[in-house]
DNA sequence: TGCCCTCTGGCAGTGACTGCCTATACTGAA
DNA sequence: TTCAGTATAGGCAGTCACTGCCAGAGGGCA
């Protein structure tokens, strides 16, 4: 594991950010161009003059050049805590609400472009799900003394599974609504239970 | 797509079902003795006495060779029904119990082999979990005037991933409980919502 | 400046997966 | 029973994602 704290930013480690950032933007338009299957690897690297072996240390996988995304680390950590409080719902709202509103307009167009991105092909969308599901183990294994206990895991399943139809709620709509609009209404509905389907057939 | 109506099983049929079950057991006992990551198809293929490209054209990949249940179809595609109705936790409820009731015990059997195979193997967990999406894809898609609604793509996407969250902690619980207890119970929690922490506190 | 060491690049290999074509087995009618 | 017609399995060869391995280039620090 690298490290918990926050360690001065390390030269080297710019440039290995920012290499990061050129692959992926050279990624992007070349999927976006051309379709995920039809770019192999090797076309991604030179696009970027990086080398395919370093593309592969860099994101591990073709699909994560779309998934990766800088702040991930920083915005889900603090999640892990929100699980073992006792208003896990309201704490997680309230971190999302303000990662979202620390998003730049900038930030938020280049989401749009990989998620966008993510729902026109299956494999990426099959990634991105894969990835939530790393996470939601994370959770799972941080909370103690309820990770194995059946309510953890279907509560931490059940919000991930939320968030994920959110997310594609958000982007087959054409990305009308604000994502944390979405993300708010789907913590509504796992909040007060699917009983009644009045609350499913009409939104609040 | 095949067809919806039940037709007369067809000889020529039985014999590829026959041959995808040797193929399953061959592959089951094969990963279940040496690692599924150090199996070959082709020893697959050879241990059940069918060329590759049969395995893949049967299978489609090699993770679908521990996925695959012959029932799928059956028992998924009421479920669909299920979430247009007026109480669709209840007949989801009722119809999860029917289908474990017609199990046999040496179909139960079988299912606690492939699940355990499953949790041991994180990529054959991917692919079950891509599997399950599938799935809540094709739900989703059957509720026509609901199908782009957030609530919908909520409530499938929460539903498949409390179901994933039940059979994980079913698995990694030992198999002590009987699976549909543990979707029984997921269901529940869906149900009344994680507005009260005391609800995934405590057992009911 | 010089030593250490991590990181990048190239190489070669593995194995999952996929068209394409041929042989073969099944199906339905003469 | 036999003969078309059709669906299906096998074999071949190819693609490409992904992975160790080793040598060289470049930062980090004295």
């Amino acid at each position: 594991m690298d490290s918990d704290a926050a360690e001065p930013p390390g030269l080297q480690a710019r440039k290995k950010l920012a290499a990061m950032h050129r692959i992926q933007d050279a990624a992007l338009d070349l999927f976006e161009e051309r379709g995920f299957d039809d770019v192999a690897i090797e076309t991604v690297a030179a696009a970027a003059e990086v080398s395919p072996r370093t593309v592969y240390r860099y994101f591990g996988s073709k699909e994560m050049l779309v998934i990766w995304d800088e702040e991930d680390e920083f915005t889900l950590s603090p999640l892990t805590d929100q699980f073992a409080g006792a208003d896990p719902i309201g704490a997680l709202r309230e971190a999302l609400r303000a990662g979202f509103a620390a998003m730049s307009d900038a930030d938020l167009r280049l989401i749009r472009r990989r998620v966008a991105l993510i729902y026109r092909h299956p494999a990426i969308e099959a990634a991105l799900i894969l990835h939530a599901y790393e996470k939601s183990r994370a959770i799972v294994a941080a909370v103690p003394e309820r990770g194995d206990r059946l309510e953890t895991q279907v509560f931490v399943h059940a919000f991930i599974g939320g968030a994920l139809g959110a997310i594609r709620h958000w982007c087959l709509n054409g990305f009308a609504e604000h994502p944390y609009e979405c993300i708010d209404r789907a913590l509504t509905l796992l909040e007060h239970g699917f009983t009644d389907p009045r609350k499913r057939a009409t939104p609040p």
